[in-house]
DNA sequence: AACAGTTACGTAACCCGTAATGATA
DNA sequence: TATCATTACGGGTTACGTAACTGTT
């Protein structure tokens, strides 16, 4: 058994079973493959994939698990890579980060800003997407770390640490009815059309805020940009429910920001990572920059646990910071 | 990097860094496995062995590191191997365990009879030892599985379940005081010397018992068979303390075997093997005959938890037979 | 002086790439 | 017929073993 053969089989059951193609993105020969998967077949006695004459159609049910071993097997040479990188160039590296739009916008620029003082040899990804996006990249390994609020699409091999809690505002144009009522209620809120994100989670969460107080609600729900809501609420569409750290009194001058932690309760937002991610030192650094209480050993700790619950009951205790 | 070379590394380190003897071993020259080293350590840019002049004297953090990896991607292509032998011969392969005295003595053997007729084509092996020998067999991948009732020497690499509680009994000759007297109190025991196993937690439990009652003890400890308890208790050299099913209505027509489990609480016998052990269909077998509330889905379970007392916590509710 | 690791070198295995062949949709 | 996997074959790399060398205890 060799790791190229099961870099083969793993490349090729990604590759939707084309060999050839497989070939072409490894900057290989297709026979070499077949012949490698082969021999891997014979070493082990058995069939990784199915054959319809020539072709591969399928992968057996062996294959299934000889596959799902050789990714970790790959996974951890890939570490081992890691770990020498780590003694011989601790600040040699990348960080890269997917995040949903608010916090890519607003939370993560200072710490990142500070972060690349500290280690200015580590390379930085950003990229953006949405909840489902962010938890695609790190199942593939396109970033290391995700950063966001809605923990649907969670699995269990990845670890969500709880970061910070957050509000929405709501803002009006100053000329708004609202503008001068203060505190405002759910009842008040009912009475106009509401912008905010076209998030799965926000959306239910806001609605759901409606439905327990007897209210029904009129949501626009536009593309997940703060800023666009706020373009939106100066054109007199609506009011606007947007992250109260996506609003600034300077800028913000023409919009009247109103507290809304009264009316929905507030978000929590998780920095998430694959459980078997190698954690190099800047990496541990760039959690705890972004999340006090996420100190190296905390994070070890989390780690530990089998399960999202236990990871939340770990942290019950412990005051996060609100944004 | 090739899988031969983490071989080397790895088995070096398990041959106090001699690579003469770990070429002796692996049927293979000294240079080869030098050279490969020396061609793994140049790819990771990074010394993995503390030399002094030509000799190794030590690892490395790096290396202390990079070998622990190594181990478990060697593991890994085991699985690999197994795997498919799961599928191509079910029926065939190993089983080995390694127990306590008593246990394999008393517990395993009618389930070893059952499952050998079951499993007509799986080598079983068995080795006795006490509970800290049982743990090193499994650290070793000596054995797949250990059956011990002292979880001592336990590590978070394990995975132990309970599987049946079992009580202690008195024996004493015919003719001894304590035969007509029923039921014994622990005052009348601590008038007498005691024979009881020679293991460090049954001796402490035994002890403790009488400390909790304020008594003082005298405690005779031989080796750990209860036959030989049973030959000293023959000579009236004392009261013997041995597992309740150690003993035979028939074969021990002389002795008189009293009910203790009023005196020391009742024990629990654990089935235990390591978090990375493959499992293989015989081995959930081998399992749910030897404890019948650990079924297939119950073992995957419990593997999945982290620690042991989380394991226990969920077999809180579960009635285990008591033997 | 005995032992242990590295270097040097020749051989044999093997991985890979090109070309040809066979099978499939 | 075009695509794709396998087979056949040749060349270059490499892993391994023997032998000689060098450093350590």
């Amino acid at each position: 058994m060799k790791l190229q053969q099961l870099r083969y089989i793993v490349e090729v059951a990604n590759n939707e079973l084309n060999v050839s193609l497989t070939a072409e993105k490894l900057y290989t020969s297709q026979p070499g493959i077949s012949k490698q998967i082969k021999l891997l077949e014979d070493e082990l006695g058995a069939q990784i994939f199915q054959r319809s004459g020539k072709h591969l159609s399928g992968i057996t049910p062996i294959g299934e698990k000889v596959i799902e071993v050789a990714r970790s097997i790959l996974n951890k040479t890939y570490d081992i890579k890691v770990i020498a990188q780590e003694f011989t160039k601790p600040n040699l590296g990348t960080l890269s980060i997917t995040s949903t739009y608010t916090q890519a916008r607003y939370a993560l620029p200072p710490v990142l800003q500070k972060f690349m003082q500290s280690y200015p040899e580590i390379a930085l990804k950003m990229e953006q997407g949405d909840s489902s996006q962010c938890i695609t990249n790190l199942k593939n390994r396109v970033t290391d770390f995700a950063v966001l609020t809605d923990l649907t699409d969670l699995t269990d091999e990845m670890i969500a640490l709880p970061c910070y809690h957050w509000n929405q505002a709501i803002i009006v144009p100053q000329a708004h009815p609202l503008a001068q009522k203060v505190p405002i209620s759910i009842e008040d809120l009912a009475q106009y059309p509401l912008i905010s994100y076209d998030s799965a989670k926000d959306g239910t969460d806001i609605i759901q805020t409606f439905i327990n107080a007897g209210k029904s609600a009129n949501v626009i729900f536009n593309t997940a940009d703060a800023d666009l809501i706020k373009t939106y609420v100066r054109l007199g569409v609506g009011v606007g429910v947007i992250a109260k750290m996506a609003t600034n009194e300077v800028q913000d001058q023409d919009l009247v920001i109103l507290n809304a932690s009264a009316i929905f309760s507030y978000n929590t937002t998780y920095i998430v990572f694959l459980r078997s991610l190698y954690l190099r030192n800047y990496m541990y650094d760039f959690i705890s920059q972004f999340s006090a209480h996420l100190d190296k050993k905390t994070v070890n700790q989390a780690i530990l646990c089998t399960d999202t619950n236990q990871v939340l009951t770990m942290f019950n205790g412990v005051k996060l910071t609100v944004k």
